[in-house]
DNA sequence: GCTTTAAAAAGTAACGT
DNA sequence: ACGTTACTTTGCAAAGC
C-alpha cells in the first residue's frame, strides 16, 4: 500500500520534472523559430496530452518536444520545414520524422499536409519582396492546386518556386540562390517546380 | 479499358525457411564463394544467386531469409540452390525444408492521376500518412486485405505486407472501388 | 529500437562533367 | 544543364545488442 503510494508519487513526480523540462524546449526551439505565443501553447497542450497518455516512454523528450513544436506550427497555419526545425533541434531529422508521425498517430492529431501559401509570406519577407509579388505567388499556387499539380510534391518546394516566378512577373529582383537560401531548397528544385507553375498558368490562357 | 489488376507486377518476396541444422558461419563464409559475413555488424551471412537473382541470409540457427527474388517459384529456385551448395559442403539439409512466404512487393497503375490531397481526406485521415515534405507517397493500411498501399500522384502503387499473391489483386480491386466511389478516380 | 537484405514508386539532393 | 548515385517511405524474417 505504502509502495503503491510512492510509486504514484513518483510517476506524478518524474512527470512533473519531465514536464518542467519539455516546456522549456518547447519555450527554446519555437522561439529560435520565431513562432508565436499560440504555437507554444498548442505545442505545450500536445505534449501534455502525450505525457498523459503515456507515450513518452521509449521516446526521448526532446524528440516529442520537437514534434509536437512542428506539429503546432502546421496547425496554427504558420508551419515550419521539417529541416528548419531540425535546425534549432537537438534531435536529428530522421527521429523528428519518426517521432512526429507516432505522435500524430497515437494523438488522433488530425494534421494534414502544410499548404504552400502558408509560406510564402515568410519567405517573401525575408527576400524583402513586395505585397504585389506575394499576392502573385499565392494566385499561382492556387492555380496550379486546381490543375492538380501539387500530388506528391513538397510544399516548400512548390512555394519556394512560386515566390521566385512571382518575384520575375512583378519584375523585382531576386535569383534561385537567395531563393534557395531561404527557403533551403535546391536551386534544380526551384526550376523544376517553378516550370510547372508557369505550365499550369500558361494552360489557363491557352 | 485495361484492368489495373492486369498491371500488377511483383517485384520482390521475402521468405524464410530453415535446414534443421546449426552452422559454422566462419566455416561456411569460407567454403561459399561469394559470401559476405560480417558478425561485428550483422549476424547473418549474406549469400546471392545469380539466377534466379535474389540474397539469402543464413543464420547461425540454421534459419534462412531469401529476399529479392520476383515470383514465389523464384524463392523455391534460389533456396534449392542454396540447399544444394550447403549439401555440397557435407552439410546435413532435411529434404524438404518448410518455406514461408512472409511479404511480397507488388507496384501497380491505376491508370489516372490522383489527387493525393482529396486522397488523403477522402480515405480517411485515421488510415492514412501522406507528408508529401517528407514523401511523395500517400500511405494507406487496407483492412481487408491487410496489407499496406504506397499511391502516388502518377497514379502508380506499391502494394506491400502482403503473404498471398492473391493479396495485390484484391488490394488493387479494393482501392480502385474505393477511389471511385469517392469520384476521384480519372 | 537498431543492425542487414531486396524491390517499386516519385521527389529531392549532391556529386561530377 | 545534364547524368549518375543515393537518400526518403512501406512490408517482413532472421539473432543479438
Amino acid at each position: 500500500r505504502l509502495r503503491k503510494w510512492n510509486e504514484r508519487f513518483r510517476t506524478r513526480d518524474s512527470k512533473e520534472r519531465n514536464l518542467k523540462q519539455a516546456l522549456g524546449e518547447i519555450d527554446r526551439m519555437a522561439s529560435a523559430q520565431g513562432l508565436p505565443d499560440n504555437v507554444r501553447e498548442t505545442a505545450s497542450v500536445i505534449y501534455r496530452r502525450a505525457l498523459d497518455e503515456d507515450l513518452l516512454p521509449g521516446r526521448s523528450i526532446e524528440g516529442v518536444s520537437t514534434s509536437c513544436v512542428y506539429a503546432a506550427a502546421r496547425m496554427a497555419g504558420v508551419p515550419r520545414s521539417l529541416d528548419e526545425i531540425a535546425d534549432v533541434s537537438r534531435v536529428e531529422k530522421a527521429e523528428i520524422a519518426r517521432t512526429y508521425r507516432y505522435v500524430v498517430r497515437e494523438l488522433k492529431l488530425e494534421v494534414k499536409p502544410a499548404d504552400p501559401e502558408q509560406y510564402v509570406p515568410r519567405f517573401a519577407s525575408d527576400l524583402e519582396l513586395s505585397e504585389e509579388s506575394e499576392m502573385r505567388a499565392k494566385s499561382l499556387l492556387r492555380n496550379a492546386k486546381e490543375k492538380g499539380v501539387h500530388s506528391g510534391k513538397s510544399p516548400v518546394g512548390l512555394a519556394a518556386a512560386a515566390v521566385y516566378a512571382a518575384a520575375l512577373l512583378t519584375n523585382e529582383k531576386t535569383t534561385q540562390a537567395a531563393v534557395s537560401e531561404v527557403a533551403d531548397i535546391s536551386e534544380v528544385t526551384i526550376r523544376n517546380r517553378y516550370h510547372e507553375l508557369l505550365e499550369a498558368e500558361d494552360g489557363l490562357v491557352a | 479499358m485495361t484492368n489495373p489488376a492486369d498491371s500488377i507486377e511483383i517485384q520482390n518476396v521475402v521468405a524464410s525457411t530453415g535446414i534443421g541444422q546449426e552452422l559454422d558461419l566462419e566455416a561456411l563464409a569460407e567454403d561459399l564463394p561469394g559470401a559476405d559475413f560480417n558478425p561485428d555488424n550483422f549476424p547473418g551471412l549474406v549469400y546471392r544467386t545469380q539466377e534466379p537473382k535474389a540474397a539469402a541470409l543464413i543464420f547461425r540457427s540454421g534459419k534462412i531469409v531469401c529476399t529479392g527474388a520476383k515470383s514465389i517459384d523464384d524463392v523455391h529456385e534460389a533456396l534449392g540452390i542454396i540447399f544444394e551448395k550447403l549439401r555440397g559442403l557435407q552439410i546435413p539439409v532435411e529434404d524438404d525444408p518448410e518455406i514461408t512466404v512472409q511479404n511480397i512487393v507488388s507496384s501497380a497503375d491505376l491508370g489516372h492521376n490522383l489527387n493525393l490531397n482529396a486522397l488523403a481526406i477522402g480515405l480517411g485521415l485515421e488510415d492514412v500518412e501522406y507528408e508529401p515534405e517528407q514523401f511523395p507517397g500517400l500511405v494507406y493500411r487496407m483492412d481487408e486485405p491487410e496489407v499496406v498501399i504506397l499511391l502516388f500522384g502518377s497514379g502508380k502503387i506499391v502494394i506491400t505486407g502482403g503473404k498471398r499473391t492473391d493479396d495485390a489483386e484484391e488490394a488493387v480491386e479494393e482501392i480502385v472501388e474505393r477511389i471511385e466511389g469517392l469520384g476521384l478516380l480519372g
